[in-house]
DNA sequence: GCCTCGATTGACT
DNA sequence: GTCAATCGAGGCA
């Protein structure tokens, strides 16, 4: 089953625990996410929309389901959109399992480097350049403080799948 | 125009 | 534990 737009019209925080365990298809690649972490726009400090005005906080500002792609040192990072009553939400995908080829996919740098997404995925609707499948594994989903970010680590807004291999470590 | 920093990773001490 | 690689945005002159 597809998942449509709909489902990213939600808390940011549900959108990452929803999308634990979907599948992900990028030009014909599959993986399943493990991994994701949850973005509050304005009201959140280690988000890009606290900054200002640019690709990403304007992308934020557009309606749910859009993909989201930014670059940061020498990696890109894939989010989608998660609109909650239009503030800047966002879901970042942290790791994926890799399920029809084979790559490092244990950070969000790297699952984009794997599956080949870069710039010219931004602004699409998930369903278009991205496919979302639903999936009807069992799992058990922890939830923790944010890794690798400096200005807030309180709020356990990163999720993941338990016992997965392709979490990344830290 | 020039400098600094970041939602990262990997290599090195 | 520290550090460099890369690139676009922001701050400053």
């Amino acid at each position: 089953m597809k998942v449509g737009s709909g489902f990213f019209k939600n808390n940011a925080d549900k959108v990452a625990k929803e999308l634990l365990g979907k599948i992900l298809v990028v030009n014909g690649k599959k993986c399943k996410i493990v991994e994701t972490e949850a973005y509050f726009g304005e009201e959140d400090n280690a988000s890009w929309a606290s900054k200002g005005e640019n690709k990403v906080s304007k992308m934020m500002n557009e309606e749910a389901g859009k993909i989201l792609v930014y670059n940061v040192h020498m990696y890109k990072m894939l989010n989608f959109v998660a609109n909650r009553k239009g503030s800047k939400n966002a879901v970042l995908i942290r790791a994926v399992e890799p399920l029809n080829f084979e790559g490092r996919c244990n950070g969000p740098g790297l699952l984009t480097l794997a599956l080949g997404v870069d710039d010219s995925f931004h602004g699409k609707d998930v369903g278009k350049g991205i496919v979302l499948l639903d999936n009807e594994d069992y799992f058990d989903i922890i939830q923790c403080k944010r890794i690798g970010v400096r200005e807030n680590s309180l709020e356990p807004l990163r999720f993941y799948i338990k016992g997965n291999k392709h979490v990344s470590k830290k």
